[in-house]
RNA sequence: AGAGUCGGCCAGACAAUCGCGGUCUUAAGUUUUUUUUAAGACGGAGGAAAGUCCGGGCUCCAUAGGGUAAGGUGCCAGGUAACGCCUGGGGGGCGCGAGCCUACGGAAAGUGCCACAGAAAAUAUACCGCCCCUCAAGAUUUAUCUCGCGGGGUAAGGGUGAAAUGGUGCGGUAAGAGCGCACCGCGCGUGAGGCAACUCACGUGGCAGGGUAAACCCCACCUGGAGCAAGGCCAAAUAAGAUCGGAUCCUGCGACCCGUAGGCGAUCUGGGUAGGCUGCUUGAGGCAGUAGGCGACUACUGUCCCAGAUGAAUGAUUGUCCUCGACAGAACCCGGCUUAACGGCUGACUCGUUUU
RNA sequence: GGCUGGGUGGCAGAGUGGUCAUGCAGCGGCCUGCAAAGCCGCGUACAUCGGUUCGAUUCCGUUCCUAGCCU
């Protein structure tokens, strides 16, 4: 599937949105916040904070799993819009490790 | 072969598949523009992109003016758009050496400070001492010694301290002392070399009179303020009230004054909006050659276009190879500095051992 | 992204070129039948690394951490 604009949550109100009643699921390495809209397909937003980790490498880099990861998986995610919210564990975490806590996690979604 | 010094370059490689954002072309959709979708081509993070410590461009404030204040720089010359940067030279320090480090103006313009200790911490002074003289006492070898009061000389020695008023030696003296002499250091003058900092030589003085200027300060030079969340354009939304001043006033002007421009605004409380476009990458640009210069660098010619995102693009998976991959991610743009860091390649040079 | 400020014991919080107050907390003792209060005593600090200075918490740079403002 393609990862266009069209999937991500580009305003402050899309946020909003989210957080008023959002659906939450709890891991070590991040929170999800999700609630269903009214399109077709589902949209990403991405929450990582200098707070959770310091380096810009690091967060460029959690940034290109999730999204790489929603873009295989964001198909069978219906009409919710999610949000991740990044924790300070995704520093010591490995790629791998990663993109199966996130799997578990969509999966959890659904 | 070993130990070391200085500089330059690179920043895992290749392939396949699936993706992300940019520019261009083509096609579809749209009344048109905008925009969306699809295909193709081209390119897509750094040497520090970092810290924001300096300097500049750019934008607005007046075209950026004058003075004071405040801040910065500080051996000399050059480079540069500019600098607190760089290059070359000088002084000082370190190293056998290649080389490295250096906030390195002024303390006889003035003020301040120098704890404790010490006699004294800055107009000098004299604690223990040393020496001379007067008087008195004692001893005896009767002109010497010892001790004491008083007057004077001295800064050699001791002791304190981070620091004590040139150093060493000889002469000299009652004891001493730049008191005299030699050498060294220092000041002044003249001459020579050098653009200069400075160096050298000669003469002369008899010692200037502690340290601290990353204490105030003096001297020379430099600096107007704010920052792309600057600034410009389009669109949306709301509710007003109070105070002050209205030409000897207010504002631009945010250290103050002058000067200048404008003139109905200024401040506070309350309420509302905060979405998009632009600025946005052709630049003190890169590469090559020639010429000038010890060098930093500059000039000319040719050639190339090399990220431009805006919830923010470089990734994932698999395979192969090796030395098994560090520090780390552009956000207006450049020039530096500083800090972080696994390694590799390469050039020039130094020391020292052995062999020829 | 840009611009400002601050780091002093376990906590709060003065200070300034000469070895850093005070309060709360902690520990020990006295007092008490036991405690509380009170009294006496003790220990523990100038974020880091350099430089200037005889001497630095203070002055000057570097780094790290932290807070605030501009949308």
């Amino acid at each position: 599937m393609k990862f266009s604009k069209s999937a991500r949550l580009l305003k402050t109100s899309d946020y909003d949105y989210v957080f008023q009643a959002p659906i939450k699921i709890h891991q070590p390495l991040a929170t999800l916040y999700a609630r269903s809209n009214n399109l077709k397909h589902a949209r990403l937003g991405l929450l990582v904070s200098k707070r959770a980790l310091r380096h810009a490498v690091a967060r460029n880099r959690v940034k290109r799993l999730v999204r790489e990861s929603f873009r295989l998986h964001g198909a069978q995610l219906k009409d919710y819009d999610i949000i991740f919210v990044a924790r300070a564990a995704l520093l010591n975490a490995d790629n791998a490790s990663i993109t199966t806590g996130l799997a578990q996690m969509w999966e959890k979604i659904r």
